[in-house]
DNA sequence: GTCTATACCGAGATAGAC
DNA sequence: GTCTATCTCGGTATAGAC
């Protein structure tokens, strides 16, 4: 990798990190080309504006989620429902919580992104949260009639679940996070039995 | 009320409503006294500063919200442990969702505040969840042994439940909202059964 | 590709007339 | 209490040397 691509890495890396705590409006350029060692005029050898530097790094969050969960259904292809609904619950929640700054991104923007942010951008968000209805949808599709209550309950709780954990992310130790997570889990299970 | 008390009270109710749609950063005073139709340093009769003011607003929300909680809570004082927590979970979300933007208010900074704002006003949101969590401790008690499954359990469900809900303020319409939080409420209720 | 210097703009905030 | 005029500061972004 050349000096320039690296220092574009770094510029992308610190940015995420600085975007997903102090957010957007108040992270200046001069706080990321601080934390890169470099000048902040330097960066526009590689971004063309701000927004662009923004709108780079949220594509780049929305890649590594769907490359991980794409890792993880594979593995859990052949698992039971039970197992498969575990996976998707909680270790989404256990990758937010091991990829903070990917966590806290999602948290931030997915719902409440930076206005004059690309509409198109956006929408990419809205897609990724589809995937998932549907990977959750063909899990329960598998499974044998009459097991579960009807499946759009099933999908609110799901996400009602999901997105509430995102205000846990920053203030629980991990071991509180997942002892959270599978008090969360055994409840939601119980409730979806029919 | 005076001239003066009326304008105060409008940059107020205007303040709530951009500051929660837009943001504290992205609002500027100008907004806010071009709402109001006066110009940005009239403000500075009523507020020493911005931060004042969305303090001061910060305030005014919590303060909305207890007094509606306080309501609710002696209104449904005799009712079954059932009809309370529906109350507390149900009735709660109904409230943001027709109390549009406080409830987006309270999603926007009550764990993402803007940097810089007091923290004594974050500790009072805090209090706040504190609340609700004896609130539901209380109702839990009076319960027969041995309904339920553990406390803590239910506490964590419940909270990710009222939080996740959050993100569903702007995005649906009042009868979908409705039939998402009865869908909501059937998992919870049949999953925190022992 | 990175630097220094600088242009430019919009925000918060103050001064002083009315 | 509200206005206009103005100050100050910090941010994005550009110009041009190295």
């Amino acid at each position: 990798m050349s000096k320039g691509e690296q220092t574009k890495k770094k510029i992308l890396e610190n940015g995420l990190i600085l975007f997903s705590t102090k957010g957007y409006e108040q992270t200046s350029l001069k706080d990321i080309a601080s934390e890169v060692s470099i000048k902040a005029p330097a960066i526009y050898a590689h971004f063309a504006n701000k927004k662009v530097l923004f709108e780079s790094i949220f594509e780049k969050v929305i890649t590594d989620y769907i490359e991980h969960l794409t890792d993880r259904i594979s593995t859990i292809q052949k698992s039971s429902t039970k197992e498969q609904l575990y996976e998707l619950l909680v270790g989404t929640n256990i990758f937010f919580y091991e990829n903070k700054h990917i966590g806290l991104f999602m948290k931030k923007y997915s719902l409440s992104p930076p206005e004059s942010i690309n509409p198109i951008t956006q929408k990419k968000m809205q897609t990724l949260t589809n995937n998932i209805e549907v990977i959750l949808c063909s899990f329960l599709e598998e499974t044998p009639d009459r097991q579960f209550i009807e499946t759009n309950k099933i999908i609110d709780s799901f996400f009602s679940l999901l997105d509430g954990s995102f205000f846990y992310l920053e203030n629980f130790s991990g071991q509180d996070f997942y002892i959270r997570m599978n008090n969360i889990w055994e409840v939601f299970w119980k409730g979806i039995q029919k």
